[in-house]
DNA sequence: AACTGTACCAACCGCAGTCGT
DNA sequence: AACGACTGCGGTTGGTACAGT
């Protein structure tokens, strides 16, 4: 047995808004303003749900809401978004004043995916389709020789240093002082305002690794966090990571600039991002 | 004109996280 | 600690408009 919506239980108004309810709504919020979502039905007259109250107000009656098409300049910034963050319509809309999040999602749904396809580009991945494709046969072939020749899983570069990572937090979330990734920060516990957002210099740390990266595979490395850190403490990395990923541009462009050369900067920051917002999230969850 | 397929978008649904008790 | 209420999010659905046959 499911659980019951919210309209199903009261009984009320579902489907597509009248104009004299969108009145009611708009005339409570604007008198009263947004306060505790569940009351608003009831005090602005209404036979709706608070949920379905607060999306109308959201998505429709707003009036901070930006209408009619997107600008190419918009389109261009949800696709990097999107390239960075997946499918978070919420940052993502949060990036773009006047818009929703359902927006973004419809548009990115009914338009933009097809437009990446008839390009040859992923939407997923945002890279070119024959390239993932030939990435997967040729991993597929590597797994299998080396399953042969070792019976073990094979272990691959992670594009945001993990192997530092694990190195830098301990079994109870305390940076140690050997890691050259965290070395800015004292042994304390892992704390975000010292992990990826405010490493001061970068130029000291130099892995010789990170120039021949191969960005197709981080699943070894991250399980390796998986099964040795707390809690506590991927929750705190998935927040910085997002967070890190936010402002990404900036930071990785500081970043990379010192580690990668310069003609292959932008690809290995886009498949940087990329993996780190979705396979990290996916490989703590 | 009638039917079918497609695109678009508003709204719903269920889940997860947070907060107060 | 456990529970329920509430909120926010992302996936999905269903209705409508429009194009093509």
């Amino acid at each position: 047995m499911g659980r019951q919506s919210c309209s199903v239980k009261q009984k009320l108004r579902k489907g597509l808004w009248s104009p004299e309810e969108d009145e009611k709504l708009f005339d409570h919020i604007t008198k009263f303003g947004v306060g505790c979502w569940s009351s608003v039905p009831k005090l602005a007259g209404l036979q709706r749900c608070g949920k379905s109250c607060r999306l109308r107000w959201i998505n429709y009656l707003r009036p901070d809401l930006k209408r009619g098409m997107f600008s190419q300049e918009e389109e261009d910034l949800i696709l990097n978004l999107h390239e960075a963050l997946g499918n978070r319509w919420a940052q993502i809309a949060s990036q773009l004043p006047g818009r929703t999040d359902n927006e973004i999602k419809n548009f990115w749904n009914s338009s933009l995916k097809k437009k990446l396809l008839k390009q040859g580009i992923d939407p997923n991945t945002h890279k070119p389709v024959a390239e993932i494709q030939v990435k997967m046969e040729k991993e597929c072939i590597m797994n299998s020789e080396s399953n042969q020749l070792s019976g073990s899983t094979k272990q691959a570069y992670d594009p945001i240093f993990m192997p530092e990572f694990e190195e830098s937090i301990d079994f109870n979330g305390y940076a140690t002082t050997s890691s050259s990734f965290l070395s800015h920060c004292d042994a304390r516990p892992y704390d975000p305002s010292c992990g990826f957002n405010s490493m001061p210099n970068l130029t000291n740390f130099d892995h010789p690794k990170m120039v021949e990266t191969d960005y197709s595979d981080s699943s070894a490395t991250y399980n390796l966090i998986k099964e040795s850190s707390s809690n506590s403490i991927k929750t705190d990395i998935i927040d910085e990571v997002a967070a890190f990923s936010w402002d990404a541009e900036n930071k990785l462009e500081s970043m990379f600039e010192f580690q990668f050369d310069q003609a292959h900067a932008h690809q290995q920051r886009t498949y940087a991002l990329a993996s780190i917002s979705q396979e990290l999230t996916q490989a703590f969850q």
